[in-house]
DNA sequence: CGGCATCCCGTCGGATACTG
DNA sequence: CAGTATCCGACGGGATGCCG
């Protein structure tokens, strides 16, 4: 891994701004369940309620309209008889897993690690 | 980048663990400004708070416990007098900047793509 | 220096019911 | 089907003051 952006002395503010993006859409509870969702395929609002396990369709309301507003998701309206209305991961969201990836090889090492320790 | 951990369908229980705890540690206000503020120098509490801007010690107190107890950063004592106590990163901790890196990459991407959305 | 105790408020998110 | 409306508790986090 080559020099760190965020080293805690030097860190630009594009690079806070940019890891701020980054968090608003990796924090709270349904986010990245949202997104993970529709890695494979398109989905409906009903679908993606049904895929994800609990959450209500209030809260799927809201996070998905943040996630278009931050550019993660697009919502798709098929003028058809009835009206089909799908979302859709944007190319930003689609590479989201690269982020979740890192974090869950971190997370994996990280309970390693801990083992360890407690181990020996 | 290989095949993802985490693709919205098969994601096995001890990933999704992973995950969580990196997000433990990645949310909320103040816990990645502490471990960066750690990354080149074990600090103590006052410096920490000096360093970073606007913490009251209620948090930095809140956080640093949690991070303790997630075997994210060390709380040694030196018995001096007066007694000196200084806080480090575990390497878990100092691994950290690479989560922190892989989602500012993320960020500057998704900003760059966004704007060129906007404009052409 | 390295915290803890108390008060306070805004946001996150759950439950439930309702609509075009 | 694809949401909206309303109510409510839990928690994150700020402000302030005190302690060994």
């Amino acid at each position: 891994m080559e020099k760190p952006y965020f080293n805690g002395i030097e860190c630009p503010h594009e690079y806070i701004l940019a890891l701020k993006d980054a968090l608003n859409v990796t924090t709270g509870k349904w986010k990245l369940a949202i997104v993970s969702s529709l890695l494979w395929e398109n989905k409906r609002f009903t679908d993606i309620q049904k895929m994800i396990n609990g959450i209500t369709p209030r809260m799927l309301s809201k996070e998905l309209k943040e996630l278009e507003l931050n550019g993660i998701v697009v919502r798709r309206v098929y003028d058809s008889t009835p009206v089909l209305i799908e979302y859709e991961l944007t190319p930003s969201g689609r590479k989201l897993n690269e982020v979740i990836n890192t974090m869950i090889e971190w997370g994996l090492n990280h309970r390693k690690q801990t083992v360890e320790e407690l181990v020996g």
